[in-house]
DNA sequence: TACATTTATGAGTGATTACTCACTTTATGA
DNA sequence: TCATAAAGTGAGTAATCACTCATAAATGTA
């Protein structure tokens, strides 16, 4: 979609919806029949990567051994396929932006994480939790804002860490 | 400045001169006088966060126990002061906006966290603090973004994963 | 072919945008 | 006190904004 990667690189508000058609190769009036206004756009778009989102989550929800799951987790940011970014990017932007921060998405996976530290004997279950997200967070706010950092280092930092690197297998 | 809550609170693209100049109490033509056109007022605008920011920066660059050092680092953004979050939503939110993604002004600590890892015997300094920066953005974030989560539980956890918790002491 | 429905167009809408400028008010200094 | 400068005003500007609508092309069905 020509809106998501418009929306992604410059801001939903500096984007025009003059210029998303011009780009798309299609008239003004179409968006607006498609998607009543700006915001169905921008809600169109946004439900098409919650589906992409979605399934990534699933085959993490999926996973039996608690330790490899946690893995799972840990190293999502770092698997962003390149064709992914502008949504990530789109996602990560809007929380900024007027007061709609919604993670209502990631709920299911906080469920699971928050179990998988009650299984691995962590002391304090939500607070775990809690971190993992915000420095998934950072991590991803790090792969999609400068690319160019030694992504392999970080990964293997945060593993040992949580003794879950190579040498611990 | 009433510039900066309403950018740091609806986006730079999102605010008019025109609101700026009624919430602030002057006429719109003031704020061209003043700082010539609209990036100007921006740029005004963080140069007064940046003076701020720096600060903060030196007092813990003069930390010379490397290990409290490590720490005040590590709790920078959880001492983040309510006045101040303005400044901070703003600064994180550019990020995203027109790949203007710009550190100049962190270089110093990195630098001198490199150091401290260094110092402290840690195998890999340069990726270790490339990764602290990074956590710590994601926890700015979570702590400007969505205020009421637990944040006292999160520092005392990561403190205890550097073994820096008040049992260490 | 002929008719109906859907899909698409692009000129036009009023509102809003960042910004200008001729002008007035206030402050400064000798 | 008075001239000069600085600070402040607000109506006005062209451009752009999201959005509408009468009309046209494309498509489906018979």
């Amino acid at each position: 979609m020509t809106a998501l990667h418009l929306f992604a690189s410059k801001g939903y508000d500096a984007t025009s919806t003059n210029h998303i058609a011009r780009e798309a190769g299609v008239s003004e009036g179409l968006i607006f029949r498609h998607y009543t206004n700006k915001e169905g756009l921008l809600n169109a778009t946004m439900g098409l990567g919650r589906a992409r989102v979605e399934k990534v989550y699933e085959s993490i929800l999926a996973i039996a051994d608690p330790s490899l799951r946690l893995k799972a987790i840990l190293t999502m940011p770092f698997n962003i396929p390149d064709s992914d970014a502008p949504l990530w990017k789109l996602l990560y932007a809007l929380k900024w932006q007027r007061d709609i921060y919604d993670d209502s998405w990631s709920t299911d996976v906080r469920t699971v994480l928050h179990q998988t530290f009650s299984e691995l004997g962590y002391a304090d279950p939500p607070s775990e939790t809690e971190f993992i997200f915000l420095m998934i967070d950072g991590i991803a706010t790090g792969r999609l804002l400068r690319q160019p950092i030694q992504l392999d280092k970080i990964e293997e930092i945060i593993l040992t860490k949580y003794n879950l690197g190579k040498n611990d297998f």
